[in-house]
DNA sequence: AGAGTGGGCCTTTTT
DNA sequence: GGCCCACTCT
């Protein structure tokens, strides 16, 4: 291989700005200081395994100051992280450890990162700058449309809804399998329709060429492709990126490690870094073999681990080690705590969900007496309904929480609409944004909707992009509405004032129409607006249209929050979320609750091996968020219908902890007291 | 062709 | 509780 193209001379030594030998311990110093054998700062491939609460995030934070204190351009460094938020976090610590400007760096997510690239080159894959980012409910839609068009029956034979499709073309792309062995291994029961499933894909790429959008792997596909199949454009950026570091890299799947390995095989500077005992998302196509086999990929790799955890109390990181112990595929590690003194975690068996939700608001109150406050208090689950119970006995008792919710912000029905305006003032060939609003007006189903787009398409990608006022292919009942959607949309595509920005647009939507329909449609209407000037205000961060369009596709629900939510009311509350979402976090006290074999192992997820190990990784991720106080509850009665009800079972992680490690608590004989 | 209503279904995790 | 579907009315 090549080198030179690499410009680092060895400077003089100079003032560094940062004692990285005072502030790391010997293992993060190691792999933040690493060089390569020759002592220059080619350091090869890198795989930093960082376990729980080790300082992972410090590590990658000081390994890109390091970088930059030893002269490496911003420019030339890219980050690639699991979440916005994540790449933020880390960016604002290196900026607060450097007195440079390092702006220039390239951070974010896969998808942020393909978006970023993509914007630039979409033309060599033919399609426009302004594509339009297609979320997965957009995505199910045009299938959906897709079916209708090609005259399937869906009532002759079972065949899959859009959104199931979605899930099985997602899938493929992101494991690099055909749609044909994604089917036999995960959808056996449509194996046989393999033939109209395969057809149906081809259907669906046309049209999203056509409609100048791309869904969230096309953002992945065709950046891999642009890496692989324009040779020039693709050495660009790989000249570019000098370092390459990423983040969570046990939560990688194939397409992602083949784009990483793409980006990085020209300067081989790759530094992974993850945990593979935390690996939890096989379901969505992530594979933890990426890294337990990095090593043979990249046989020159140094491999460094950093097993000093500073978040637990030693009895919570002690359960925590046997926990995982029984899954056989993985790197031996063994945590040791930092910390001294706290309490043995609590097994807490419940009579059935409502004394658990009893036992947790009281301990919640006790807690905040003992002077914890609420923010420092989590709830962790394995699936949201199963805090159903916990949510109306906090909303009883005035115990105040938010929900890390399955339902994203910027997924409500009133965001997308809204945004819909926006996007097809922009990208006049986005059929799923036209259609919805379409279907605003009164008197439009999907039929109409259809029609009004093969008549209206041709105008509004014609030259002046205007609408108008009437049209003989709109319903009467619908003229008065499609004036106003009309005249809003020229108003919207207006430039005689000067570009617009998105918060601009965005007031002209509510004025012109939005507004009212919200007030004849929903009946919080008030909520609605606020949320959607909430929108506006947010918008305002980003300097160009299709930098906040993207941003609304693509953030992620923390993320989200984080812009709209916190700012709205700083009061306390009690997080309950999903263990998937807590990943990452850490809190003084966290409840683990529905701890029962069917609940957490979570039923459906047992048929096979690699299932119950992942339930296991889930367990070793939900314990090991806890700082000083652990607590872990299971209803021993569930009242539900079907075979999932009735008398429950410890569940097996639970069973497989030697017992040394918890304390038992019987609520009945401590009533008095909890 | 659309909108509104009632009954039966099912509840994972998300960029 | 929320979603989908079938049914009925306009």
């Amino acid at each position: 291989m090549t080198q030179e193209y690499i410009l680092h001379p060895s400077h003089a030594p100079r003032e560094l700005h940062i004692d990285y030998r005072k502030e790391l311990n010997d293992q993060q110093y190691a792999a933040v200081t690493a060089r390569g054998a020759d002592g220059s700062l080619n350091s090869g491939p890198m795989l930093v395994i960082a376990g729980a609460g080790s300082g992972k995030t410090r590590t990658l934070t000081y390994r890109v100051a390091w970088l930059v204190e030893h002269g490496i351009e911003p420019s030339r460094i890219l980050l690639l992280t699991f979440t916005n938020k994540a790449a933020k976090e880390m960016l604002r610590r290196v900026e607060g450890l450097l007195p440079m400007d390092i702006s220039q760096i390239w951070g974010g997510t896969f998808h942020h990162i393909g978006n970023r690239i993509l914007r630039r080159n979409a033309k060599l894959l033919g399609y426009g700058p302004d594509f339009t980012i297609l979320d997965r409910e957009d995505s199910a839609s045009l299938l959906n449309d897709c079916i209708a068009e090609a005259k399937i029956d869906t009532k002759a034979e079972r065949f899959p809804k859009g959104d199931v499709l979605a899930e099985i073309y997602s899938l493929a792309v992101n494991t690099e399998r055909s749609v044909e062995r994604v089917l036999a291994e995960q959808y056996d029961y449509f194996s046989h329709l393999a033939g109209p499933i395969k057809t149906l894909r081809d259907v669906y790429r046309e049209r999203k060429l056509k409609a100048n959008a791309m869904d969230y792997d096309d953002l992945l596909v065709n950046c891999l492709r642009l890496f692989q199949e324009e040779k020039e454009v693709g050495d660009r950026y790989r000249e570019q990126f000098l370092y390459v570091l990423v983040d969570e890299y046990q939560d990688t799947n194939k397409i992602q490690a083949d784009l990483i390995d793409a980006i990085a095989m020209l300067h081989r500077n790759l530094m992974v870094v993850g945990d593979d005992a935390q690996s939890i998302y096989s379901w969505r196509g992530a594979n933890y073999r990426n890294i337990l086999n990095f090593p043979e990929r990249y046989p020159s790799a140094t491999v460094h681990k950093i097993e000093v955890n500073y978040r637990s109390v030693p009895a919570i990181l002690n359960l925590a080690n046997d926990a995982i112990k029984a899954n056989p595929n993985q790197f031996a590690k063994n945590l040791q705590a930092v910390r001294k003194g706290g309490a043995k975690p609590w097994l807490i068996p419940c009579a059935d969900a409502n004394q658990q939700s009893q036992f947790i608001a009281q301990r919640v109150l006790e807690l905040r007496g003992e002077g914890v406050e609420l923010n420092e208090i989590a709830v962790l689950y394995r699936a949201h309904f199963h805090a159903m119970e916990l949510q109306m006995e906090l909303t009883r008792r005035n115990i105040p929480y938010v929900i890390t919710s399955g339902l994203r912000f910027f997924e409500q029905a009133h965001i997308k609409d809204t945004a819909c305006f926006l996007k097809i003032a922009l990208n006049p060939h986005d059929e799923m944004s036209f259609k919805r609003i379409a279907k605003l007006m009164t008197g439009v189903g999907a039929a109409t909707a259809d029609k009004l787009w093969v008549k209206i398409h041709p105008i509004i990608s014609g030259l002046t992009g205007d609408l108008p006022t009437s049209h003989p292919s709109v319903p009467k009942k619908s003229a008065a509405d499609w004036k106003q959607i009309a005249k809003l949309h020229n108003n919207l595509r207006d430039k005689s004032d000067g570009d617009k920005h998105a918060d601009e647009m965005i007031e002209i939507v509510l004025e012109n129409f939005y507004s009212g329909y919200l007030k004849v449609k929903y009946d919080n209407a008030r909520v609605r607006e606020e949320d959607i000037n909430q929108l506006a205000s947010f918008s305002l961060q980003f300097p160009t249209m299709e930098e906040f369009l993207s941003q609304l596709a693509l953030l992620t629900n923390l993320e989200a929050e984080d812009a709209t939510l916190i700012s709205a009311d700083e009061r306390e509350f009690i997080r309950l979320s999903t263990v998937h979402q807590a990943k990452g976090q850490e809190w003084k006290a966290v409840f683990v609750i529905g701890l029962c074999d069917g609940m957490f192992p979570l039923g459906r997820t047992l048929d096979n091996m690699e299932g119950v190990e992942e339930e296991r990784r889930l367990f070793y991720v939900a314990v090991t968020r806890a700082k000083d106080e652990l607590y872990m509850t299971y209803p021993l009665y569930r009242q539900m219908g079907g075979d999932a009800g009735g008398f429950q079972r410890a569940s097996r992680f639970v069973v497989e902890l030697p017992k040394m490690h918890y304390q038992e608590l019987s609520l009945r004989n401590n009533a008095a007291h909890w």
